[in-house]
RNA sequence: GUGGCGGUAGCUCAGCUGGUAGAGCCCCGGGUUGUGGUCCCGGUGGUCGUGGGUUCGAAUCCCAUCCGCCACCCCA
C-alpha cells in the first residue's frame, strides 16, 4: 500500500467547500486592497533562501528540501513565500512599475518538519507582499487584509501580537547591550539559552525554562531600544492600526525565525492557542531583502498565512461550509439510457447542473442517489412519459419536451 | 532530530490474562411507504500498518520499521 508521504496531506473532495471558501474570500479580498496575483516556481536556487533567510535560521539548517537536478545544479523546494516574489519582482523589473507593487500567491511551501496537527512538510499559504513603500500605511495594511479575513470568515478568537525589532541603525547597538547584560548574567542561562544565544541572540527571549524567562523580564528590550527613524515608524504602525479597527498586543520579546526581517513583525494567534501550530499568520517589514538579492535597495512588508491552520481554526469555532448542490438528478425507469444521456447533454449545455446513476441502481437506490445529490429536482425516465419530482411538491406527468424549461431557474 | 502514546472494515471503535475477527455508521439489494425520509430484512467489504521473532497456535507477547498524535524544537 503506497501512501502519501509523511507529512503531507491529501484535501478530499469532502474537505473543499471549506477550502473553497477560505480560498474565495482570500482572492477576494487581495482583489479589493489592490493586490495582484503572483505566481512563483515550486524550486528556486538554494542560494536565494540561504542568503535571505539567513545561514544560521532553522529553514536553512534542517528544514529544506535541497535536490540537485540532472544538470549538477542546486535547488530548494519553496520553504517560504516572500523571497521568491522578492526574486520575480527584481527579475522582472517591477521596480520600474508605479510603486508599491503590491503582490499576493497561493502557494504551497515545503519544510522538514516532524509532522503534527497542523504542521506539515507541503503546507498552503497565502503570502501577501506590499513591495516598493516603506510607508508604515503598507505594514498597517497588509494587517488589516488578514484581520479582515479573519473577521469575514467568522474567526473570533484569535490575537495579534505586534512588535518592532529595529534595523541595520539600531540592532547592533541594542544586541550589544543584551550582549553585556547576558555576559552579566550568565549564571541564569541555561544550556537551551546558551545555545540560542550562539545562533541568533533575539532568540534567547524564546526559552521556556521559567526561571530563565524570569531573569530575562529585566533584560534590555529591543522595543525599548529602537532608534528615532524605527520608533516613528512603529508608532505610526500602531496609529494606523487604530485608525483600523485592528485590535493588536504588544509583544517585546516576539522574534521572528527569519533574518530579512526589519521594524515591524506580527503574529497572528488562533483559537487553538494551547498547540504549538497556534499561530495562523505571520509577516514583518524586510526592507533590505530585495538590495540582498541583488535588486536596488528596495523597502517591503508582507506575510505568511497557513491556509491548513486557518481552515483548522474555522472548524475549531464550528464554522463549516456547505457542499454545492446538483440542480437535476435524472433517474432511469424503463426507458433506454440514450434518453437519459440526450437530456443530460441538453440540461448541462443550458448551465443546469445535471447528473445521473452510473452504478446500476435500481429505482429505489437512483432515488436515494438523487436525494443524496442534493438536486432540487429529480426527472424519472419512463418509456413514454416523464415524471417531475421536486423537493416538498406533488409529482407531475411532463412532457419530454418541457422538462428543460419546467426545470431551469 | 529527541522523547511519550497509538495504528483492527471506507469511518468510529470492541476484541480481558495468546486459541484462527465483531458492532454501529456507510455502501448495495429487498419489504413497508406518498417511488427519495422513517422502520424492518438481507448482503458486499478486513494481508488486524509492514517485516521478522517466540509459540502447537499471535490482532493479542518481543524486536525492527512505516505512518499518525502529543511534548520538545520550530514555525504557517
Amino acid at each position: 500500500m503506497i501512501e502519501a508521504p509523511r507529512g503531507t496531506h491529501d484535501v478530499l473532495p469532502s474537505d473543499q467547500p471549506l477550502w473553497q471558501r477560505v480560498t474565495a474570500e482570500m482572492e477576494r479580498l487581495c482583489a479589493l486592497y489592490g493586490y495582484r496575483r503572483i505566481q512563483t516556481p515550486v524550486f528556486e536556487a538554494v542560494e536565494l533562501f540561504q542568503r535571505t533567510s539567513g545561514e544560521g535560521s532553522d529553514i536553512v539548517q534542517k528544514e529544506m528540501y535541497v535536490f540537485e537536478d540532472r544538470g549538477g545544479r542546486r535547488f530548494a523546494l519553496r520553504p517560504e513565500g516572500t523571497a521568491p516574489i522578492c526574486r520575480a519582482y527584481v527579475e522582472h523589473g517591477l521596480h520600474r512599475e508605479p510603486q508599491p507593487v503590491k503582490l499576493y500567491t497561493l502557494a504551497t511551501m515545503y519544510r522538514y518538519d516532524k509532522p503534527q496537527r497542523g504542521r506539515y512538510r507541503e503546507h498552503w499559504q497565502l503570502s501577501v507582499e506590499s513591495i516598493g513603500s516603506a510607508d508604515p500605511a503598507t505594514d498597517a495594511e497588509v494587517i488589516h487584509l488578514y484581520d479582515t479575513l479573519l473577521r469575514t470568515l467568522g474567526v473570533r478568537r484569535y490575537e495579534l501580537q505586534l512588535n518592532s525589532i529595529g534595523d541595520r541603525e539600531c540592532r547592533p547597538a541594542y544586541l550589544e547591550r543584551l550582549n553585556a547584560w547576558l555576559d552579566g548574567h550568565a549564571d541564569v542561562l541555561d544550556a537551551e539559552a546558551r545555545r540560542k544565544r550562539e545562533t541568533s541572540p533575539l532568540r534567547v527571549f524564546d526559552v521556556k525554562t521559567p526561571s530563565v524567562r524570569a531573569a530575562l523580564a529585566d533584560a534590555p528590550k529591543i522595543g525599548e531600544a529602537l532608534c528615532d527613524a524605527c520608533a516613528e515608524h512603529f508608532a505610526q504602525v500602531r496609529a494606523y492600526l487604530d485608525a483600523y479597527g485592528v485590535r493588536y498586543t504588544i509583544a517585546p520579546t516576539l522574534v521572528r525565525g527569519l533574518d530579512y526581517y526589519t521594524r515591524t513583525t506580527w503574529e497572528f494567534v488562533g483559537p487553538d492557542a494551547s498547540t504549538q501550530a497556534s499561530t495562523i499568520s505571520a509577516g514583518g517589514r524586510y526592507d533590505g531583502l530585495i538590495e540582498e538579492i541583488g535588486g536596488p535597495p528596495t523597502p517591503g512588508v508582507g506575510f505568511g498565512a497557513g491556509i491548513e491552520r486557518l481552515v483548522l481554526s474555522l472548524q475549531l469555532e464550528g464554522i463549516g461550509a456547505e457542499a454545492p448542490a446538483l440542480d437535476v438528478f435524472v433517474a432511469l425507469d424503463g426507458a433506454p439510457r440514450e434518453d437519459a444521456l440526450r437530456l443530460l447533454a441538453e440540461l448541462r449545455a443550458a448551465g443546469v447542473a445535471a447528473d445521473t446513476d452510473y452504478a446500476g441502481r435500481s429505482l429505489r437506490g437512483q432515488l436515494t442517489q438523487a436525494q443524496r445529490s442534493g438536486a432540487r429536482d429529480t426527472i424519472i425516465l419512463r418509456p413514454d412519459t416523464a415524471v417531475l419530482r421536486r423537493r416538498g411538491e406533488r409529482d407531475i406527468e411532463v412532457a419530454r419536451s418541457e422538462i428543460l424549461e419546467r426545470v431551469a431557474r
